[in-house]
DNA sequence: CTGCCCCATGTTTTT
DNA sequence: CATGGGGCAG
């Protein structure tokens, strides 16, 4: 032990040293946080603590896997495995499966992920024929999730005058009762949705005191990482059951704070000091992970932040390269150029895939990465985004074994019953659910008991309904005897599933059927892996929990070796040499959805600062004057963010073929182009200038600049992208993957010109020439 | 009831 | 552009 300790800082050594007390450490980013959890779990348990007292809650699954790993290599893997360590949710959906008929509800209770609970509510919203354009159902669900995360309930909202105004206020009076709906249902489902897992947690403390108790002396001691994470729901739950014995201990950082959307309440870690007696405060402000450059930066960035808690994170390391900002035309530039940048970095000094990290504010911006780095043939893995278990064939596969263990999980039911095709309607599907409700019963009982069920459907339908049960029914008996991955080779085989998958012979049909196969190798893995542990049953139930409730990042197989790609909310927490912050635009970058208040402007800017300070080594910040958004093409400004960095840590690049290509595009901010312009040495004052009385005048000109300029085809002769009427009828053209075919006729104007298109293979098509890629043959 | 086509709609971010 | 819902014909 005392070797390990002898690894810590003086700053880090303090906090884990000490046993009891409440206390908070303030970590600044790369300041190795996770380095004192993991030795102050093992220390307490190298002092006797039993693990089993010992509750560690952390951000992803895999934090909790690494750090139970870590602490087993220094305190023996036997004692380490006793640890309670998860994510809040998963934690806490364990204890309420011990506990749920305290709830009324079962033990294998379903969970219900987003898309689950989104569709509950917008049937919802469709049965109680209300208007879905004013009950947007994404609006409600979001509403609904956040009065959960404050934990009002029914009962609460209709008792709060100011709620129901305000939902009044918002042309939406029916809210609540959608609320009750919602949560009636969910409970007839035996389901609970992600904030549920929160909530019920809440309820059952509150209204169980010997509950609390069991688990308050359960836990004695408390760890939470990523407290400035923590919403009101999880709040309240580490404030309940560390009330006893108060050995609570919670790390965070205040400038990494980016869910507040979510719920997070970065008052809970403002605040902490308030809410225990006698709070320890540590700091860890040495950074180890990134170059003098790399944090500076972060910090000038930081510093325009008003709310925050004082914290100098420094370094000792290496000053480092500069940050290197660069302008692209077009977003598929901005794909090229990282992309041959990578190429380039990892040739010259022999690097890994893996030390290159590219980040974005939202998915959708992965695609003309994806592009650049498939042509140049670097390896990548896309995190996050539509996840696996997300994928409409995985969920219908998940839906069927979801049946096996719930046969009330309704949304898992509406989803498979009819697919593949049963013959079994919206209209036969509308009256059963008008049964199920006026019965009180999940749609699976009233299908049970059809005959004694006031449903009007003909025999037919009958037959085909029990049908469905009967099959349901036959797996759940199988699931008696078989382990997870006979079972589900069994239920997509006999459902029909693998059959109506492989009829499609399309490339998406294939990788649908690749993407099953994979779901059935996964599970095999699981029965294999679930063997030698020992807190795990290997059964159905926990599969589809771990499923429910994993993330994108738990999922690395770790084998191969690629680039990442990730939004920045997942690389929370991650570092690497190399890291790419890409689309820095105005309206991306900071979202345009959060420029009107300065609390989400804040967050936007902490955003960026977590971004940045993934960096180890280097940083690249790259916009593009004009990106696809939504299929159109559209002008975008370079992101506030990078003006304001203190300019001496960044060096800011124009690419060389810009320059010969159109000296336009290296106009300074206020339109002029530089009268002598040199070739090869890009200009370093392009675009980003800074502060002094000029700066309002500035902003102006940078607005209108970019917009007169047009963006240039760049692959250059036969391959165009958009037309300006130069393609005529009766010519022959060649479409990558229709192939050859002649122009019929051409229609539309402005942006919305059309080519009716008679192709050797695929047939007549109406193509948008804005999208299609043509090339003029003949 | 099924399958197909057309239209509207949407982007933050995730357990 | 991608997806999902609604409308319509068979």
């Amino acid at each position: 032990m005392e070797k390990y300790l002898s690894q810590l800082n003086e700053a880090q050594l303090a906090p884990t040293l000490q046993k009891d007390g409440p206390m908070i450490i303030i970590a600044g980013a790369g300041s190795g946080k996770t380095r004192v959890l993991t030795y102050r779990i093992a220390y307490l348990m190298h002092q006797g603590v039993d693990p089993f007292n010992i509750l560690s809650l952390t951000f992803t699954n895999k934090a909790a896997r690494e750090m139970k790993e870590r602490i087993a290599t220094i305190v023996g893997s036997s004692e380490a495995k006793n640890l309670w360590m998860g994510t809040f949710h998963s934690v806490f959906a364990k204890i309420l499966r011990v506990e749920a008929d305290k709830l009324g509800f079962p033990s294998n209770f379903t969970i219900y992920d987003t898309q689950d609970s989104g569709r509950l509510i917008a049937s919802i919203i469709k049965e109680m024929n209300l208007d879905k354009d004013i009950y947007k159902y994404k609006q409600v669900q979001s509403r609904i999730s956040s009065y959960k995360n404050s934990l009002i309930t029914v009962h609460a909202y209709f008792k709060n005058p100011e709620l129901i105004e305000a939902d009044t206020m918002a042309r939406r009076p029916r809210m609540g009762d959608i609320y009750k709906a919602y949560v009636d249902r969910c409970f007839k489902a035996g389901a609970m949705d992600f904030d549920d897992l929160l909530l019920k947690t809440n309820e059952l403390l509150t209204r169980f005191p010997e509950v609390l108790m069991k688990y308050q002396n359960r836990f004695k001691y408390i760890l939470v990482d990523e407290y400035q994470d923590t919403n009101h729901s999880q709040y309240l739950i580490v404030r309940a059951l560390s009330d006893k014995f108060q050995n609570i201990c919670v790390v965070g950082d205040d400038a990494q704070s980016i869910y507040a959307f979510r719920g997070a309440n970065i008052n809970n870690i403002l605040n902490f000091q308030k809410d225990y007696e006698g709070v320890n405060v540590y700091r860890l402000e040495q950074n180890y992970r990134s170059t003098k450059n790399i944090v500076n930066a972060a910090n000038s960035i930081i510093d325009k932040n008003q709310t925050k808690l004082d914290k100098i994170v420094w370094t000792a390391n290496d000053e480092g390269e500069k940050i290197i900002v660069h302008r692209s035309l077009t977003d598929a530039d901005e794909g090229r150029y990282v992309a041959s940048t990578i190429f380039e970095t990892k040739m010259q000094n022999q690097l890994p895939n893996s030390d290159f990290a590219i980040l974005y504010r939202t998915n959708a911006q992965s695609r003309a990465i994806e592009d650049a780095l498939r042509k140049r043939e670097i390896p990548y893995r896309i995190y996050g985004g539509l996840s696996f278990y997300q994928r409409k064939e995985i969920k219908d596969v998940l839906s069927y074994l979801r049946l096996i263990i719930n046969p009330a999980d309704e949304e898992a039911l509406k989803r498979v019953i009819n697919f593949p095709p049963r013959g079994i309607g919206q209209t036969t599907m509308d009256k059963l659910t008008v049964a199920a409700n006026s019965y009180k019963r999940s749609i699976f009982e009233v299908i049970k008991n059809i005959d004694k069920a006031n449903v009007k459907v003909n025999s037919g339908t009958k037959t085909k309904l029990q049908d469905f049960a009967t099959m349901i029914e036959s797996f759940q008996v199988l699931n008696q005897t078989a382990d997870v991955f006979e079972l589900a080779e069994h239920v997509t085989k006999s459902s029909g599933l693998i059959k109506e998958f492989n009829k499609d012979t399309t490339p998406e049909g294939v990788t649908r059927m690749e993407n099953i196969e994979e779901l059935l190798n996964g599970m095999k893995d699981f029965v294999e892996g679930q063997k030698e542990l020992a807190d795990s049953t290997g059964s159905l139930a926990e599969f589809l929990e771990d499923v429910a409730l994993a993330t994108d990042l738990d999922a690395d197989k770790g084998d191969a070796d690629h680039v990442a790609l990730m939004t920045i909310h997942l690389a929370k927490g991650l570092e690497f040499p190399y890291v790419y912050i890409v689309g820095l635009e105005e309206d991306l970058f900071p979202s345009a959805m959060s420029m009107n208040m300065r609390s989400e402007l804040e967050e936007e800017r902490r955003l960026f600062y977590v971004a940045l300070t993934r960096a180890e080594k280097q940083a690249y910040l790259t916009y593009a004057l004009s990106r696809y958004r939504w299929g159109k093409l559209v002008d975008s400004d370079p992101s506030r963010f990078i003006e304001e960095i203190d300019e001496q840590y960044l060096e800011v690049l124009t690419p060389k073929e810009e320059l010969r290509r159109n000296p336009m595009l290296d106009a300074d901010i206020f339109g002029d182009v530089p009268p002598t312009k040199i070739r090869y040495k890009p200009a370093k004052q392009a675009v980003v200038k800074k502060k002094g009385p000029a700066k309002q005048e500035a902003t102006k000109f940078q607005v209108t600049t970019p917009k007169n300029l047009k963006p240039v085809s760049k692959s250059g002769n036969s391959s165009v992208s958009s037309f300006d009427g130069n393609l005529a009828v009766g010519n022959k053209v060649k479409h990558i993957r229709f192939g050859t075919g002649e122009v019929l006729k051409i229609e539309g104007t402005g942006a919305d010109v059309k080519a009716e298109i008679d192709f050797q293979h695929g047939g007549v098509k109406k193509l948008l020439l804005r999208f299609a890629k043509l090339e003029v043959i003949g």
